[in-house]
DNA sequence: ATCGGGACATTTGTACACAATATGCAAAAT
DNA sequence: ATTTTGCATATTGTGTACAAATGTCCCGAT
């Protein structure tokens, strides 16, 4: 795993940049540009692309090229529901194997972020101590599969996640109810936690939907 | 969409060929071979390689090249439950949905199988029609993001179905379960289906499972 | 004035050639 | 004898160059 091909570097940068928001949906990312860009040829460059179309961030059409992928409030809905039945889903199998270990990792992932927090704005790492400290959650279950299938729908919604928090101070919510998960897991209680985390889930998603809608309002 | 790129044909010909049980999991594919095989350069078999393995089916080591993957039990379990999850989400919303041309469009494609059975052995074209069938169910929901997750998780377990159909007569089982499942659908029974749906996937998931272990005891 | 058709330019898609890396074997050192 | 180091070879990864396709612009016809 230390190697990286040229290939997926561009794929981990362009993936940041995209769900950074440096590219608004259905952008055309022309191969050339982004090849000078990197100082590499265009191959690795599709190559990237074509690893970015599969977790659903661009679209190719044939001979016309990679545009980023344009998400409406009804698909983003339909992210969040599916992001609620799956980590749901898999919450609830998790939390019955969840070790003494297993719960002081989520306690360091989500303290260590606290602090960050106190230190400064660290937007650009906020999706990776979330998925972080989810998946710390998840992974007694031991279920892999599902694991994939979560990253990819986190993925496609990050870029919408980090736009509401960047016009809504929503993040001191999120970790509260953060460590609200974290209790009730320490507790047992799946019942509660799967409810909190749909609560948790659903929320986000009504909190991106109503800045999506003002920001579509006000461009009219 | 009427234009296919040489990497889109060999994509699609080595996917058909991977789920067909060509390749046995953990082979190594090698780009030079395939590429004198399809008489096309490495690039576009690269690119399909990347696309197979954005879907599940192979997987990439930096400068060691693509292998076709392996699925445990355990895997071949998770997938089937999450089928399961999903597909019965998408039901349940679509049923109170169904018209009477989808439900019509689903009798034509039950039928049409059912034809095709009885004029001869179309196992390779099972898949698609199976698909066909459970597509035609689910699209009154519109949720393309779960479709897309839907067929994804079908093409993973597609070549484990395929090895069960070969062993195991349990396509006309299976069709008689269809049907059942498009007469609680125009009854509008959401229920009913979801249940029948459940035991359909979870009893192809046991008679798959009962193949590979005895397939795997005969190996040891 | 509008519509249709054809040449041009831009961009993507692919072939070919080379560079970089992993693996296996052999030989040497401990 | 075991381990390690270096080399040979095969295979992947990438740069360069060319072919194919699409969209655009201009021109002429109706």
């Amino acid at each position: 795993m230390a190697f990286k091909t040229r290939a997926q570097y561009v794929a981990d940068d362009l993936r940041q940049r995209i769900l950074g928001g440096e590219f608004s949906g259905g952008t055309q990312l022309r191969q050339d540009a982004l090849a000078k860009d990197y100082g590499v040829s265009r191959i690795p460059v599709r190559e990237a692309l074509l690893t970015l179309e599969a977790e659903g961030l661009v679209e190719f059409h044939a001979h016309r090229g990679a545009f980023t992928t344009e998400l409406s409030v009804a698909k983003i809905r339909e992210l969040f529901d599916l992001r609620v039945l799956v980590e749901g889903y898999v919450l609830e199998r998790a939390i019955p194997r969840l070790t003494p270990a297993d719960l002081a990792q989520a306690e360091t992932i989500l303290s260590d972020y606290d602090a960050a927090l106190n230190a400064g704005h660290q937007i650009d790492h906020w999706s990776d101590f979330n998925f972080a400290f989810h998946r710390a959650l998840y992974a007694p279950a031991e279920l892999p599969e599902a694991m994939a299938m979560i990253a990819q729908l986190n993925t496609k919604s990050d870029r919408y996640i980090r736009m509401q928090l960047l016009y809504t101070r929503q993040i001191e919510k999120a970790e509260r109810e953060h460590h609200a998960l974290l209790d009730l897991a320490r507790q047992g209680d799946a019942a509660g936690a799967c409810q909190v985390l749909e609560r948790h889930i659903l929320d986000a998603c009504e909190g991106i939907v109503a800045v999506l809608e003002h920001h579509l309002a006000s461009q009219a």
